[in-house]
DNA sequence: GTGAAAGCGCTAACAC
DNA sequence: GTGTTAGCGCTTTCAC
C-alpha cells in the first residue's frame, strides 16, 4: 500500500517498485513492443499504485513539443469569439491538443502576452486585430508554425477566413433593393480586416448603382452602448444603417425607438453575425460558420505541426456567408418570417 | 550578425556569445543583483542577436512550476460561459499566469482530459456539470489546488457561485404578484448545481404561498431548439413557464408565438442570465455576474498557488444576481422599461 | 527484453 | 561577481 501520493510520483519510484529501471517503466507504460507483458504488468501495477502520471514538463522538454497549441483573439466579448474558440477547443481536443488562450483585450502589452505564449506552445492561431504582421512574421520565422484567423493574409502563411465583401454586396444590392438610397455604415474598418471587407463590398455595391457610401462612421467600440451612442446624432428618416456588426446593429435599433423611429419604416439597420438577440430583435444580419472557423484553424494549424517536412504553399480559405433577411431591412410581403 | 534563428537559441549559446557562463546568463536576463551592469549589458546583446527567450519547457521544470492555471467548463456555448471565461482569463493575465481551457462538452473522455490537464497547470478551477466530486477530491489530494466555480461544495475546496435559490424566490414571489397559480419548470436540476437551487428556490417561493411547483420537466439539452420542442406540447394558456435559463426561456417565446399564444397575456415565461437576445425578446430574467464570476475563481486559485504554506480554511462565496423585470412575466404599468 | 546513460534547457546551490 | 555543477522528470539511443 502506498502511504501517501502528496508529492506526485516520479518515474524513479515506479522503477523501483516495480524493480526494473525508468527506461523499462517508460516503455512499459507507452506499449512499446519491447516490454514483456510481464513486466508490463508489473510496471502497470506499480504506476497504479503509485497514482504515477508523467510528468507533462519531463515528457514535453524530452519530446521537444508541448502538445498544445495557442489561439490569441481580441475579445471573447459576444457571442462571437466565444464560438469561434469553442470550435477550436473542440477540434483540437479531437487532435489530441490542449488549447492555451488568449484574449489581447486591449492590453498593451500584446505583444509579450504572445510571445510568451508562442514558447507554451507547439503553434499559434492568431486572429483579427490582436498584434501587428511584423511579430507575427517575426515569430513564424522562428519556425512557429502560425495560421491565421478572420485577418489578412501573410505571405507564406495559412489563411482562414469569413466571406465579408461578397456578401456584403448581397446585402447592400438588397437594401437598395427595397429603395434605400441614403447609407451610412456604423464601424471602424481600421479596427478589423472583416469590417473592412465588409465596408468595401458595400461600397462596390452600392457605387454600382449610382449610390455613394459616405466614410465610414468610426465607433469606440464594438458593442451595444457604442452603436446606441453613435446613432443618437446620426439616425435620422430614411437612412440606411448598416452596421459592421449584430452588437452595434442592435445599439442602433434601442437608439431609434429611444428616438421614436420605427425601423423599418423610418429607419432600415443590418448587422452581421446573427447572434440569437438578431433573431429576437428582427434583425436582417449575416450568418457566419463561427464554429467552423476555428475548427478549421485547428485542423490547420494541426497539420503544420505535425508535418513540418511538408512545407506546402501557404492555404488559403474562405468559408461562405449568408444574407439572413428579417424585418429591419425594409417592410417585406407577410411571409418573411422573422 | 546572426546567420539563422530557425532553430530557437539555447542559454548555451548565449553564454558562448557573450563569453559567460549559463549561471551568468540566467542571472543577467532575470535581474540579479548578483552581476555587472557591464556583464548585464554584454550578455542583454548576444542574446538580443541571437533572438533568445529563455525555453519555458526548461525554465518550468527546473522551477517545478507552469504559470499556468486551467479552467474546465461543460460548454462554451451560449454567452454565458464565454463570459466567465473570459474573466477569468482577464484576471488570470493580470496575475501574469496563461490559461488552458478545456471545454468537456458532453465527451465520453472528460475524465482523462481533465486529468492530462491537470498534469499541466498549477492549479485548476472546475466549473458546474463537468466532472465528478470523486475526480475533484482525487486531484486535490495530490496537492494540486484547486477552486470550484459554479458548483456544490466539496470540504476543503475553495468555492465561488452565483445567488441562485434567494433570487429564484424573489422572482416566484414575483410572479405570484402578477396572480399566478399555475407553474411550470422547464431544465433539469440534475444537470447543473445552478439549475437545481433555481428549482428549489421556485419551488419554496410557491409553496409558501400555497401553491404546488409539479416536477421540473427536463430537457435535452440546454439550448433554445430543447426549450421549443419542451413547450410544444406543454404550453397552455394561463401557465406561467419558469425556465432554467434565458435560451430556453427564448425557445419556448417561439414555441408560443407558433402556437398563437400570447405573452405575457396567455402565458408567462421566464429566464435565467440576462443573455443580450433576452432584453430584445423583452424577457422577464435575473442576471449574474458572469465575469466576476470568473474573475473571482482565477484570483482564489492564484492565491492558493502562491500561497501553498497559508493552507487557510476553504473559502466560500456567494455573488449576488438580480431579478430583470420585463414583458414576458405579466401584465406591467407603462413605465416599465424593456 | 532490459539497463545505463546521455541529453532536453533551464534554475539554484555551492565554490571560488 | 562569476563559474561549476547538480538536478528537474522524462525519452531514447546504445550496449549487453
Amino acid at each position: 500500500m502506498a502511504m501517501k501520493a502528496l508529492s506526485r510520483a516520479t518515474i524513479y519510484q515506479v522503477a523501483q517498485l516495480a524493480g526494473v529501471s525508468i527506461a523499462t517503466v517508460s516503455r512499459a507504460l507507452r506499449d512499446s513492443e519491447l516490454v514483456t507483458a510481464a513486466t508490463r504488468e508489473r510496471v502497470r501495477a506499480a504506476a497504479k499504485e503509485l497514482r504515477f502520471t508523467p510528468s507533462r514538463l519531463g515528457r514535453s522538454l524530452a519530446e521537444g513539443r508541448h502538445a498544445a497549441n495557442g489561439i490569441v483573439f481580441p475579445e471573447l466579448v459576444g457571442p462571437y469569439y466565444a464560438e469561434v474558440v469553442l470550435g477550436y477547443e473542440a477540434a483540437a481536443a479531437q487532435l489530441g491538443t490542449s488549447v492555451l488562450i488568449l484574449a489581447t483585450n486591449g492590453r498593451t502589452d500584446a505583444d509579450a502576452a504572445v510571445r510568451e505564449l508562442a514558447g507554451r506552445v507547439d503553434g499559434l492561431t492568431v486572429m483579427g486585430r490582436t498584434v501587428g504582421d511584423d511579430l507575427v512574421t517575426e515569430l513564424a520565422a522562428t519556425g512557429l508554425p502560425i495560421v491565421l484567423l478572420a485577418r489578412d493574409p501573410v505571405p507564406g502563411l495559412d489563411t482562414v477566413r469569413a466571406q465579408n465583401t461578397r456578401t456584403a454586396r448581397v446585402l447592400a444590392a438588397h437594401l437598395t433593393g427595397h429603395g434605400h438610397r441614403r447609407f451610412v455604415f456604423l464601424g471602424d474598418p481600421g479596427g478589423s480586416p472583416d469590417v473592412a471587407g465588409r465596408y468595401r463590398g458595400v461600397r462596390k455595391a452600392l457605387s454600382d448603382e449610382g449610390v455613394a457610401l459616405p466614410a465610414p462612421v468610426r465607433l469606440d467600440g464594438f458593442d451595444l452602448e457604442a452603436g446606441q451612442r453613435a446613432a443618437r446624432d446620426l439616425i435620422a428618416p430614411g437612412l440606411a444603417v448598416v452596421c459592421a456588426n449584430d452588437e452595434i446593429a442592435l445599439g442602433v435599433l434601442l437608439a431609434a425607438e429611444a428616438a421614436g423611429l420605427r425601423v423599418p419604416e423610418d429607419l432600415a439597420v443590418t448587422g452581421w453575425d446573427d447572434l440569437l438577440a438578431a433573431r429576437f430583435a428582427g434583425l436582417t444580419t449575416v450568418r457566419q460558420p463561427m464554429r467552423e472557423l476555428g475548427a478549421t484553424a485547428a485542423r490547420w494549424l494541426d497539420r503544420r505541426i505535425t508535418e513540418p517536412d511538408h512545407p506546402a504553399a501557404a492555404r488559403r480559405r474562405i468559408l461562405p456567408t449568408q444574407l439572413v433577411v428579417r424585418r429591419s431591412c425594409g417592410t417585406h410581403p407577410p411571409e418573411v418570417a422573422r
